[in-house]
DNA sequence: TCGTGTGAAGACGTTCACAGCT
DNA sequence: AGCTGTGAACGTCTTCACACGA
């Protein structure tokens, strides 16, 4: 069997996939659900799928398959989706403000709790339930709140300086959609999402393509 | 010495990290510049620098470094960057508008150059100087303005849907931002950013920290 | 001596293929 | 027969380490 202790970024991110396919099948009331065809529903392969299934110990039946609700709770154990992550966000401009509006944290999990900005006086709320207080509160606000958790939405010329006080504040893992490489201590986990760069990504290959070719640049 | 044909897309996405760095030295006049100092900046290692470059043909000089000006020139051939690339965004929600605001396209080559939704007289304009055109336009708009690249900023509910009408129209490229695998003819290339799922895997990493831990999940 | 360019080694991730359970 | 669980093969990406040019 495979070992507990060490369940990589990637698999982590197609287990959070393999959970959402498995909510829907819930709400459809199928019962039992074939590697074969959850890997179709996730787009990955059957034998990727039963790989990392195996992380969370035996779970199906040979000849079989997996039943539907006991393999999603299992995921939700693993992934640690017992209960509400609160989040904090900082940087309510444009992008900001859209997140706060997102809803699709909170189906999966996350509730932000509170977001924090520069020049909070000047933050259009239209829409907006989440309080938006001035940044100088946050170090508090994390400190009393235990926060873990931080999603970054600042320009990139102030990314690192926030940074910094998102750690010093006690935040351990960051969401950053900042143009920038941040440097953060070896204790705090940073996941940057680069938006320009992805499309840049997918115009590369779709340049490439003078005739009909196959590519398929994903999340790694 | 590295074949042409065949850059990976990390290597890519790597490749577009090295040149937004190099820009910043441009600014600074700063002529020349190490693997080391550039992958510092870059967060990679710089024998994975070295390796990437290689694709570009051999641009360094041993004992030297890099110019500046003829290494980033060099990346933006390849990455195709010499003149403004057209997308369209479909899907005018709060993600949808934040992205027709925000800037970073624009900064790394590429043009939002029209909008579409399925209801258009519901978006708020505010700060958008995008035209948001009925999503009926689009396959008109796209054959007319032999657009390649989409950004896809639905519903996940509708994704699929709009997605095969992209397709159908001509794109040859998707930016989804819908939290659903896409199902797309292979000569179309696909880069799905599913915004729960990113913060998601922060959220495993920070957990596992009960001691101070090293990790470092990152854009693969 | 300094720093690139690169073969070789190593780490990691995916897919195959089949034994074994139901 | 059908489908899981998994070693082994394969492929990809990263890092090392060193020869070589400036």
């Amino acid at each position: 069997m495979v070992k507990k202790g060490e369940i990589s970024g990637k698999t982590i991110y197609r287990l959070s996939i393999y959970h959402r396919c498995l909510r829907r099948l819930e709400e459809n009331k199928i019962e039992t659900v074939s590697s074969s065809t959850l890997a179709k529903a996730a787009g990955v392969n059957p034998a990727q799928l039963r790989k990392d299934l195996g992380y969370l110990g035996t779970l199906g039946t040979r000849g079989l398959g997996y039943q539907v609700l006991e393999l999603s709770e299992a995921i939700r154990e693993v992934l640690g989706r017992e209960n509400l992550q609160p989040v904090i966000l900082v940087g309510v401009g444009n992008l900001g403000a859209a997140l706060l509006r997102y809803d699709g944290f909170k189906k999966e999990g996350f509730e932000v709790i509170s977001a924090f900005d520069a020049v909070p006086e000047t933050v259009v709320l239209r829409g907006i339930d989440v309080p938006v207080h001035d940044v100088d509160e946050m170090p508090d606000f994390v400190a009393k709140n235990k926060v873990k958790l931080a999603v970054l939405a600042v320009p990139a010329a102030q990314a690192q300086e926030v940074s910094n006080d998102l750690v010093d504040a006690g935040i351990q893992g960051i969401l950053s959609f900042s143009p920038t490489v941040l440097q953060v201590p070896d204790s705090v986990t940073v996941n940057s999402v680069d938006l320009a760069l992805e499309l840049e990504q997918v115009s590369f290959f779709v340049k490439k393509d003078s005739q009909g070719n196959t590519s398929e640049p994903v999340q790694g």
